[in-house]
DNA sequence: TGTACATCAGTGAACGCGCGTTCACTGATGTAC
DNA sequence: TGTACATCAGTGAACGCGCGTTCACTGATGTAC
């Protein structure tokens, strides 16, 4: 079987692929957003890539280790999208932490197959100190953006920390029992997930005095 | 290989087990809890029952089947355990809510296997009426409860299904990130999820005019 | 520029395994008389 | 109370399957001279 590799990239030209590795986790991402984590087989990767069972191997020490590489990519480009939708704090902290929630849903939404993995599966965090360093950056900017409006009260400041806490549960809540995602049938809301979570963390920080300032 | 019947019930005296069904059930409850829904082995099952591998057979049309119950039966308990919470508003409709958020992470911490099935597998509730109907039992207790909790506002009421819709989130998403349940490892908290629930809700309500009374 | 050769990234066949499920069967139970 | 028999709930062997992984291999690539 011969490749074009031309055009997206993902193809080959010959015997040697050229990029099997980037197609494998391409391919994985999309395998897994119709299966779920569980329900990916490594064979059926290869497979679907086109290549020999044996030939992931070049790539992957073993099935785990390519998860594991999908949730560490995962946890990257969530920690990008969290912070583009966080922009410092502008145009003010609590426009910011929204814009942010919505980032996360959009996440869940988009790319399934990665959040299913950093955070329905298996892949431990303790056996791999770059996944845990990756899923705590994550977390940082959920907790900086709490840092930031529990700042902006006069007194009273509930910990910021559990402010944080909070507001990634109501998300990965909603995101968990709503949000759409690849063939998994989810509950029906009357409003859309993004909506929910913006009028939860709405109301929550309203109770802390900031709502009021905005 | 002979069972003992007397005690508790769950062996057996004889070629026939006595209480098979049953017996299937705990066991998968055990399973699950110890592997997750996916990971879960029809054929482990019939071993670990001591039973040759078609005996489940005769009790469940195949393993989606003793998923499906083993489902309907956790959402009937759990829908007993919040409304044993709720405690009809007594004394009070928040404490009684906050004590139904306990009871909601209680479940999920006492009962890893049924929470994971009913919430965290592929059972789908489009497929079996029963199953659609348990669990909307179990959410209308909590719905009742944001219903009565709302009633106690003077004006400014929010609609009480988004409420209901927002603390549902909460306990959901602190259950599946934060409570140990089984072999499943979960990420370190400075709190029980327990407080870090009763926090949130408590927050939550306030905003909505409703800790003050109390 | 041309050739020899080491290195790399694939192949394809095979492995042992445990899975879900089916089959013809058999031992135990309980009912009719 | 004793026996014949239908029914029920098990057995145990077998099936086809797809899995993760390994192996000896081979074609392509790129470097040294």
């Amino acid at each position: 079987m011969r490749f074009d590799r031309s055009g997206d990239g993902r193809g080959r030209d010959s015997y040697h692929h050229g990029n099997l590795r980037e197609a494998l986790i391409e391919t994985a991402l999309r395998l897994i957003a119709e299966r779920g984590p569980a329900g990916f087989a490594f064979a059926e990767l290869a497979r679907a890539a086109g290549v020999s069972p044996a030939a992931p191997y070049r790539h992957f020490a073993d099935r785990n280790a390519l998860l594991a590489e999908v949730a560490l990519r995962g946890y990257a480009r969530f920690t990008e999208a969290l912070e583009r939708a966080w922009n410092g704090g502008r145009p003010d902290p609590l426009s910011a932490l929204e814009a942010t929630g919505r980032a996360y849903l959009a996440f869940a939404r988009e790319d399934p197959a990665s959040y299913a993995v950093m955070f329905e599966s298996g892949v431990s965090l303790d056996d791999d100190a770059n996944l845990r360093l990756a899923s705590e950056r994550a977390f940082a900017v959920l907790r900086n953006a709490a840092d930031a409006v529990c700042a902006t009260m006069a007194d009273n400041r509930p910990p910021a920390l559990m402010v944080a806490l909070h507001i990634w549960a109501m998300a990965h809540g909603i995101a968990s029992l709503f949000v759409e995602r690849g063939e998994q049938a989810r509950r029906r809301l009357p409003m859309s997930p993004e909506d929910l979570l913006e009028a939860g963390v709405l109301i929550y920080l309203q109770s802390l005095g900031i709502a009021a300032r905005v």
